[in-house]
DNA sequence: GCAAGGTC
């Protein structure tokens, strides 16, 4: 056997970047694509010297295309009316090639001829099991193939030759938790959706639909059905204020109450008496301060895909399909990431002096190169596989093939500007004033300097007018005192990046997928969209999510079957990822996962099944009477 | 006709 090693990358860029580095940058690099493989899929060929046992050796670098197998129900399952739902929670089940057949071929192909096999897939959960699929796909041609698995978090130059140096072993607990994943949404979604959508189809309007569960789908749902619910609910309340106002050199203060609102009127009442008797008003404090509005975070796929949503109006899915075409054409970096801190030994310099070019914001950009620049804040996060998004070329927008494709460019771009650039600079003053028994507050903001402001387009931070001249001590007569009332209004049906910001504190999706959930439960008619009327200036025009009658009575019908905890809530879910990582820690083996979150599920489903009458009756009242 | 997770 020639002395041959394979590499493997989760992608092929992650594979072209790794053959560039371990080839030493030369052109010798020969990249051939065998005719039958995926067309995103190349070969690179060349020498690099491995530690020892190795040494010298020639390598092929390759890649699959994320995950190769498939993981179903054997074929006598498949089928609808095969058997019982609840008989998947036991079915056979079976790995297949499926249709990346090309991608298996070329690996079995290189692997018959290598004595080892590197993995080079992402270090995290899913890329360890991507790394084992490979492996065992490897196995079948070449059984005695050793196997390492390089370990990387960026693709630089030292970093990655640091990697091939000091290959580890795949960890087989990450490995074994993502099956149990995998194994759990499988069983557990098909007999619930299969079930379900039998159980509903008589009911008209329903008859051809498909009504899916999923362990992502239904918290998604749930989040929706529950602002519904809180907006519906909601009785408003009125209360009462104080206000104050003076007029001093040409400009008119308004003093706020401290108190701020009550919801009793006659104890206003008296206290507007006592403060109106009182006749002068006394300034207690004046204070000036100085006062920053920080610049933001490095990005993530998450931030992107709220801020496309809230500044761009794009829905988080269009984002997520025009930063992936971005990122295939090589304008940004790896649009998948949870990282909000740049690694030290990136060249942001050199990324700065690209943006140059625009005719918008390259002046910001050079600004940034003539002294201005400022290191990037660090967030807390940290995937360990990819740096936060951010434009690795200038782009020119003709090159660009439409309106939304430039928008979410220029926001990357800017956002990256900003983060390189300084904090806005600003001066809060404050004039506190006694009046009788109550203390008022004015305020006024005078930015001083607005720094990434300036690229930054999406913030807002104006000065406000300037407070005139108050003396500590000072006593004066109120121009005008009143009371004011209002009522409390109801929240506004959730946004996207509201709901996107639910799913991510509650681990429902990854950044990856929160997206795709999204447009599943509109897909399947759960919920749907409209754009906001009017209200508040920052979120009126962007998309509201209001369930569906469906939608609505899914998670009615669900709620009343009294689950202890219930499947449009997203616990169910939470503690499936805390099993999970106790396989990773070594707490819980693999096979008792299944088993108990599997009885677990097929108890839930049992009663289910005993309430179905519940359920069908409650989804027929809401889609015939418009659920009231 | 089912899930969620990779990635193109």
């Amino acid at each position: 056997m020639p002395n041959k090693i394979l590499c493997v990358a989760e992608k092929p860029s992650i594979a072209r970047a790794v053959a560039g580095h371990l080839s030493g940058g030369q052109q010798s690099v020969v990249s051939f694509a065998p005719l039958d493989i995926s067309i995103f899929v190349k070969n690179f060929d060349f020498h690099y010297n491995f530690p020892p046992p190795w040494g010298s050796c020639q390598v092929t670098m390759t890649s699959v295309i994320g995950h190769t197998v498939e993981w179903d129900f054997t074929k006598d399952y498949q089928k609808w009316n095969s058997c019982e739902p609840h008989h998947l929670f036991d079915a056979p089940t079976e790995k297949t090639v499926g249709d990346r057949k090309d991608i298996a071929e070329n690996i079995k192909t290189e692997a018959r001829c290598s004595r080892a096999l590197f993995i080079w897939t992402d270090c995290d959960r899913e890329g360890e099991y991507i790394g084992t699929e490979v492996r065992d796909i490897a196995r079948t041609v070449n059984p005695n193939i050793e196997v390492k698995r390089a370990r990387f978090s960026n693709i630089e130059r030292a970093h990655i030759l640091r990697a091939a140096q000091h290959p580890v072993e795949l960890d087989e607990r990450q490995a074994q938790a993502v099956a149990a994943r995998i194994e759990l949404d499988l069983r557990i979604g098909a007999a619930f959706t299969r079930w379900q959508t039998k159980l509903l189809q008589s009911i008209e309007g329903l008859e051809q639909k498909v009504i899916s569960y999923g362990s992502c789908q239904f918290p998604t749902l749930g989040f929706v059905v529950d602002r519904y619910r809180r907006v519906k609910n909601f009785v408003p309340e009125q209360f009462w204020s104080i206000k104050v106002m003076h007029k001093r050199d040409d400009i008119n203060v308004t003093f706020n109450w401290d108190r701020n609102r009550l919801f009793d009127r006659m104890m206003v009442i008296v206290l507007f008496e006592k403060c109106l008797q009182a006749k002068k008003a006394r300034v207690t404090k004046v204070q000036k301060k100085p006062t920053k509005k920080w610049k933001p975070l490095p990005l993530t796929t998450v931030e992107l895909q709220k801020l496309g949503s809230r500044f761009l109006h794009i829905t988080s899915q269009e984002v997520m399909s025009i930063a992936e075409k971005l990122y295939t054409n090589g304008f940004i970096s790896y649009p998948r990431t949870e990282t909000d801190q740049f690694d030290p030994g990136m060249d942001l310099r050199a990324l700065c002096e690209k943006q140059t070019q625009s005719p918008t914001w390259g002046p910001f950009a050079q600004n940034l190169l003539n002294g201005a620049f400022e290191s990037p804040r660090n967030g807390r996060n940290n995937d360990k596989a990819h740096p936060p998004i951010h434009p690795v070329t200038y782009v020119t927008p003709n090159a660009l093939a439409n309106q939304n494709e430039r928008r979410v460019y220029e926001f990357i771009a800017r956002r990256f500007l900003a983060c390189c650039s300084s904090d806005a600079v600003g001066e809060q003053s404050t004039v506190d004033i006694q009046y009788g028994p109550e203390g008022f507050h004015a305020s006024g903001l005078r930015v001083i300097a607005r720094n990434y402001l300036d690229v930054y387009v999406y913030d807002k931070w104006e000065s406000s007018q300037p407070l005139p001249q108050f003396i500590e001590g000072e006593e004066f007569v109120p121009t005008e005192a009143n009371i004011t009332d209002g009522k409390t209004t109801p929240p506004g049906f959730l946004t996207e990046p509201e709901l996107i910001a639910l799913m991510d504190a509650n681990g429902i999706g990854t950044d990856a997928t929160m997206a795709d959930h999204i447009a599943k439960i509109k897909d399947r008619g759960y919920v749907f969209t409209r754009v906001r009327a009017g209200g508040d200036q920052q979120a009126s025009g962007m998309e509201e999510f209001a369930p569906s009658n469906l939608g609505s009575a899914l998670v009615e019908g669900y709620d009343q079957i009294g689950f202890e905890n219930s499947v449009s809530k997203p616990f169910l879910r939470k503690e499936m990822e805390e099993k999970m990582k106790k396989i990773c820690e070594g707490q819980m083996e693999r096979h008792d996962v299944v088993h108990s979150t599997i009885e677990q599920y097929r108890e839930m489903f049992l009663r289910a099944k005993q309430q179905s009458r519940l359920l069908k009756d409650i989804t027929s009242r809401y889609l015939t009477d418009d659920g009231v």
